[in-house]
RNA sequence: GGUCCCGUCGUCUAGUGGCCUAGGAUAUCGGGCUCUCAUCCCGGCGACAGGGGUUCGAAUCCCCUCGGGACCA
């Protein structure tokens, strides 16, 4: 049975290298039906916090990482007792000056077999024996992992490279502890753009932060799975097709650059890609957070028309908030015009003409009205480029946009006339 | 400083000795389509860090150098 765990310090949110691991183990244990562990490493009291982890509880819910069983290394203390305890009693570990050493051989070599790097060999002369428990009555890092992989049976110790030189270290430990190793995996890391370790000062990292951008969870996690792991040419991938296909044979050794541009892509793909039904449902936050559309009015919508909104609209956004943006449109509120509309006479001839037009058109759909407006157009000698940039300004605040005809039907007769009326009005037609 | 890891287009990557005049994606540039923007389609630019070997043949194997990173001090 296979069993793998995700080990985070709650000093701090969850940042997407952290994610990225977290990720990893997720795949590797749903792809091989294993056990998922989450298991917080909260020792260090004084940087740990109650908001950090529940911060990572809420970004691991969001990605979707559900886990199968779930600890806390705080309440663990007696494990690590018990087997630090285990340690002196087998001479492996030793007493010296308050505190308690583990004994390293002096000559040989310790070799990690890793799953993605080969054997790596280490010579045991340049490790000495190191601290295991504080003067304190605390336990050092290597010794609680080792302590807490061990006692629950993990098979699968996947994590950032940035532990590889641990891992001899631990390695003794098992074999002192006369416990089974687990299979290790160590995963490049990922780096900001000037090819150090990414952190906070690359700009955002954490995961619940693109939440708050507006990235969808799958886009996160299918750029995540493509840092370091590929299948083929294949670059989008739904959850369901990473859990099938996901396997460690095909993750690479070199670090990667967390870079979005690739990001913002995968986001449309699967903003494009999502049920129009749900992404409704994303995207409502957004657009009640923009202050405009209140939640009475979302909810008075007809929901078809929300859902051929976002169908419609989503083509030309990045992300939820440029959805929320263009929603809008959808409702009785004012409208924000990229640019100040000026009309000269025979534009305000047009414009009357096509009220009168659209007052008519039944049934108000893109097909009706295309046919309508062509008709009036050809017989006052006028093209469609005449109207249609005034008129979709007026309409949705933009020049930019869906075909004018579908974004008639869409944002309906009453607003569209309304619009339109009111840009005649001011103009004093 | 010591130990270890890594090095293919700007970025993510395919490539496991001949299929490579190195493929895909993204970004960027240009064209097509359209009322516009986007989508979409077509095309351009763009990489095996360098040097030695091994081999009939190397991006792929070995060595050195250089570069980057991590951990420990």
């Amino acid at each position: 049975m296979i069993r793998v765990r995700f080990a985070p310090s709650p000093t701090g949110y969850l940042h997407v290298g952290g994610a990225r691991t977290a990720l990893f183990n997720w795949l590797f244990a749903r792809h091989l039906n294993g056990t998922f562990i989450l298991r917080i490493e909260d020792t260090d009291q004084e940087r740990s916090t109650e908001e950090s982890i529940e911060q990572i509880l809420e970004a691991m819910r969001w990605l979707g990482l559900d886990w199968d069983e779930y600890y806390r290394q705080t309440a663990r203390r007696s494990v690590h007792q018990q087997l630090a305890q285990e340690l002196v009693d087998r001479g492996c570990a030793y007493m010296h000056a308050g505190a308690w050493w583990f004994r390293v051989p002096k000559e040989g070599e310790t070799i990690v077999h890793d799953e993605l790097l080969g054997d790596v060999p280490f010579q045991n002369a340049q490790l000495k024996d190191f601290v295991i428990r504080r003067s304190d009555g605390s336990f050092v890092y290597n010794f609680v992992v080792v302590a807490d992989d061990a006692d629950m049976r993990i098979t699968h110790v996947i994590r950032g490279d940035d532990h590889l030189n641990n891992t001899p270290k631990q390695i003794l430990i098992y074999e002192a502890l006369e416990r089974p190793l687990p299979h290790f995996a160590h995963l490049p890391l990922i780096l900001g753009p000037d090819r150090t370790r990414l952190s906070k000062r690359h700009g955002v990292t954490s995961v619940l932060e693109y939440r708050r951008r507006g990235f969808l969870s799958e886009a996160i996690v299918n750029f995540l799975a493509r840092l370091g792991w590929s299948h083929g040419d294949q670059e989008f991938f739904t959850r369901d097709e990473l859990i099938e296909l996901f396997s460690l044979e095909n993750v690479g050794s070199s670090a990667a650059i967390f870079d979005e541009a690739k990001l913002f892509w995968l986001n449309q793909q699967h903003m494009k890609a999502a049920d129009p039904e749900e992404l409704c449902e994303l995207v409502k936050p957004f657009v009640l957070e923009k202050g405009l559309v209140t939640q009475a009015m979302w909810e008075k919508a007809n929901p078809e028309r929300l859902s051929h909104g976002v169908t419609l609209l989503r083509h030309r956004c990045k992300t939820l908030h440029d959805l929320a943006d263009v929603m809008t449109i959808l409702f009785p509120v004012p409208i924000e015009h990229e640019k100040e509309i000026h009309l000269d006479e025979e534009e305000k001839t047009l414009i009357g003409a096509l009220i009168e037009t659209l007052e008519r058109v039944e049934p108000f759909t893109p097909q009706a009205s295309e046919e309508a407006i062509r008709d009036m157009l050809a017989a006052r000698g006028a093209k469609l480029r005449d109207v249609a940039p005034t008129c979709r300004i007026a309409i949705a605040g933009r020049k930019a946009g869906p075909g004018l005809f579908d974004i008639l039907s869409l944002v309906g007769r009453g607003l569209v006339l309304s619009r339109l009326r009111a840009l005649v009005k001011e103009r004093g037609v």
